[in-house]
RNA sequence: GGGCUCGUAGCUCAGCUUGGAUAGAGCAACAGCCUUCUAAAAACCAAGAAGAGAGCUGAAGGUCGUGGGUUCAAAUCCCACCGAGCCCGCCA
């Protein structure tokens, strides 16, 4: 719990005590956590309701639920801002004292600059890797649902006070780019579009001549030349990614998705990182050379010498993993292990760094390098993370799951427990799956989604505002970007998602521009009150004189809403699920919408209750732009 | 063969980890509806604009895949089954 004092929690918590104090007077046995447990939101009766009653009576076997609680709520004091207790049907239900309750929520969502880097949370490190793109072709629906979930992510620890390194894997060994540097040679380098794409296009000719003209052989021989580092093949190489992943970050920017560190595979192996890691394996004994049989001259894992494997293991047809093969060259789990020991602090940061490319959001863009410049940047260290969280498709569960045990196997389950994969669905297209080989993912790009929002939003823009051509622009993009990321991370992360236009394109109801019209709204409203008023609300809110009740059942249901924000957060980072966030955000919009259509703010008949709705506004608003920040969306004034 | 994920309103999805009272949103479909202005003696009709700014309200819509079990209580936990998908490579 990083903010035990927020009104909500301390509302429970306080609830909690004074109901195990009773029921240790009459003589029952709970603890405060059971008691908590039993505590939640009441859709019948009163606000909050606890449901321990039944839990007792089958305990003790000889009182019925309902008779417990009348002797429960018959005992409870009226604690934090419970103003009333009643038993009803078995439950204790909890009727706040809604203007005390409610002045308090309003306080503490306008004390908008608290720290957060307190309790558990300080100081603790988390790596988050996304979207970690093949740098040979432009990032598809598919990446794109992968960067937003990592960026959100990224934003919620950011949030509660971790210290965050955004790090982006790049695989410049993989088979892959080696087909794409085949094709750079050999069918020509004069892009003629921006580049990823131009390079992806290519990619899938190059494709056809594997199948039809039997270049494989020819590849294979250019890889190995590629793959020695200092060759011409490797230093082409290395440019054609690099233009690569400079196009695709582009792309990222134009989505408001940042990294601090970019990590290259060849990286890994020149470094002589995976040669350390492979060393502690085998002198660890987790690693064996195999001497006969199927993965003779391989390096492998043996599982049978792991005892009982996890239930996710069970499934192998092998019972071992190759990590080196037998031609020497290492497999994709072996760099990742050795990369994980990076990240874990396991093995030290040797890493050479230079900065990148200039991010708009002004954040350096570190990227490990070989280049004499980097030299001057030794001395920077990156890894020893307390956690790592890997946002990569379900399909590699598997794989990410030997890297787990490789810990295990070294006997350090401990680390093994703070490596995280977020794994999601797919993307598919209603045709089928999206295939960098097959050529499926063109017009399905993440900038070809971004324009067609673009174009969407731009022709809904009001012109009451008189906007100028760049600032109706930059709402466009906003609103774009809103609309993709909230349909994006609506679904939950485990889900499989069939994309469609009208969803992915989806302003109404409820979605990302509703939101952001919501905070529009509030924006303008608040804006029309004046300072003054405002002013004038606050100073009330602060001296305990605001008289009013808040009795009116929609300001109190979107009160109750902005009360329980942090919570929402942390569940969010507890199951690294954005659409948490999402569901919260179109609770807020949609609770504050109903809110200022039934009652008066700024013609409300007192000027008391005017001055509450400013203030219920406003800390919808700030509410509202906060979890519109953690999901990556603009919290836009006007548009 | 083994393992994993999904199955909730016509559609898209929340809720399930931590069981709690009457299972929630959005879209679609259905039924209704306010004020001001363009506006002119008045009323009515049509169209358009504005409303604190992309109108608002209501009702309807459900074998929570099926069957069993645990429990005072099951969408939620357990078991089995059905359906959809994925994974199990010296690819990544």
């Amino acid at each position: 719990m990083e903010n035990p004092e927020n009104p909500y929690r301390l509302l429970v918590l306080s609830i909690s005590s004074e109901l195990e104090r009773v029921l240790k007077g009459l003589g029952f046995d709970a603890s405060v956590e059971e008691v908590s447990r039993s505590i939640s939101p009441s859709k019948i009766g009163g606000d909050l309701s606890s449901s321990i009653s039944f839990r007792l009576a089958s305990a003790s076997g000889d009182s019925k639920p309902d008779e417990i609680a009348k002797r429960i709520s018959s005992l409870v004091r009226p604690v934090g801002f419970v103003n009333r207790i009643e038993a009803e049907k078995g439950f204790v239900n909890f009727y706040l004292d809604r203007k005390g309750f409610s002045a308090a929520v309003l306080l503490d969502a306008l004390q908008d600059n608290r720290a957060h880097a307190t309790g558990s949370a300080a100081a603790k490190k988390v790596i988050i890797e996304y979207p970690s793109v093949n740098p040979n072709k432009p990032w598809h629906i598919g990446h794109l649902r992968n960067a937003l979930l990592g960026n959100a992510i990224a934003n919620v620890f950011s949030y509660l006070g971790y210290s965050v390194l955004r790090e982006d894997y790049i695989d410049d060994l993989g088979i892959q780019v080696m087909e794409s540097l085949w094709g750079y040679i050999n069918l020509g380098n004069n892009p003629d579009k921006k580049f990823d794409h131009w390079l992806g296009e290519q990619y899938v000719e190059v494709n056809k001549r594997i199948e039809e003209a039997g270049v494989a052989g020819e590849i294979k021989t250019l890889a190995q030349a590629a793959e020695k580092p200092g060759t011409k093949e490797s230093l082409m190489l290395l440019e054609l990614a690099k233009k690569c992943v400079e196009a695709q970050y582009e792309t990222a920017f134009s989505y408001g998705i940042y990294h601090d560190i970019m990590v290259w595979e060849s990286d890994i192996v020149a470094n002589g990182l995976l040669g350390k890691a492979m060393e502690l394996l085998e002198e660890k004994g987790v690693v064996e050379t195999s001497s006969s049989g199927k993965y003779a001259g391989c390096k492998i894992i043996n599982f049978e010498k792991l005892g009982e494997l996890p239930k996710s293991l069970q499934s192998l047809k092998e019972n071992a993993k190759v990590l080196v093969r037998s031609d020497g060259t290492a497999t994709y789990v072996a760099k990742d292990i050795a990369f994980h020991m990076w990240k874990l602090g396991l093995l030290d940061d040797t890493f050479k760094y230079a900065e990148f490319m200039p991010q708009p959001n002004g954040v350096a863009l570190y990227s490990t390098s070989r280049s004499k410049e980097a030299e001057a940047f030794s001395a920077r260290k990156f890894n020893g993370a307390d956690l790592a969280i890997n946002v990569i498709d379900v399909r590699q569960s598997y794989p990410q799951a030997v890297l787990r045990l490789a810990f295990e196997a070294l006997g350090r389950k401990e680390l093994s427990e703070r490596i995280f994969h977020l794994a999601y669905g797919e993307v598919e297209l209603q045709s089928g799956v999206l295939s960098g080989r097959k050529g499926t993912w063109i017009g399905y790009s993440a900038d070809d989604l971004l324009q067609e929002a673009k174009k969407k939003a731009s022709s809904l823009i009001t012109e009451r505002f008189g906007l100028t051509g760049s600032e109706k622009d930059a709402v466009a993009n906003s609103v774009a970007r809103a609309a993709i990321i909230f349909e994006f991370l609506k679904v939950s992360p485990e889900k499989k998602v069939i994309f469609s236009w009208d969803r992915a394109l989806n302003f109404e109801g409820n979605s990302g521009p509703y939101v952001q019209y919501m905070h529009a709204r509030a924006s303008r409203l608040l804006e029309d009150a004046g300072p003054e008023a405002l002013a004038s609300a606050e100073a009330r809110l602060y001296d305990g004189s605001l008289d009013y009740q808040f009795n009116n059942e929609k300001e109190f249901s979107l009160i109750k809403q902005i009360s329980i924000f942090e919570d929402i957060v942390e569940k969010a980072r507890n199951e690294l699920r954005p659409n948490i966030l999402v569901e919260h955000a179109g609770s807020l919009a949609l609770l504050f919408s109903a809110f200022y259509e039934a009652l008066p703010v700024l013609k409300a008949e007192k000027e008391d209750e005017k001055a509450a709705r400013l203030l219920v506004t406003r800390a919808a608003r700030l509410r509202i732009g906060k979890v519109l920040g953690l999901l990556g969306i603009d919290a836009v004034e006007k548009m």
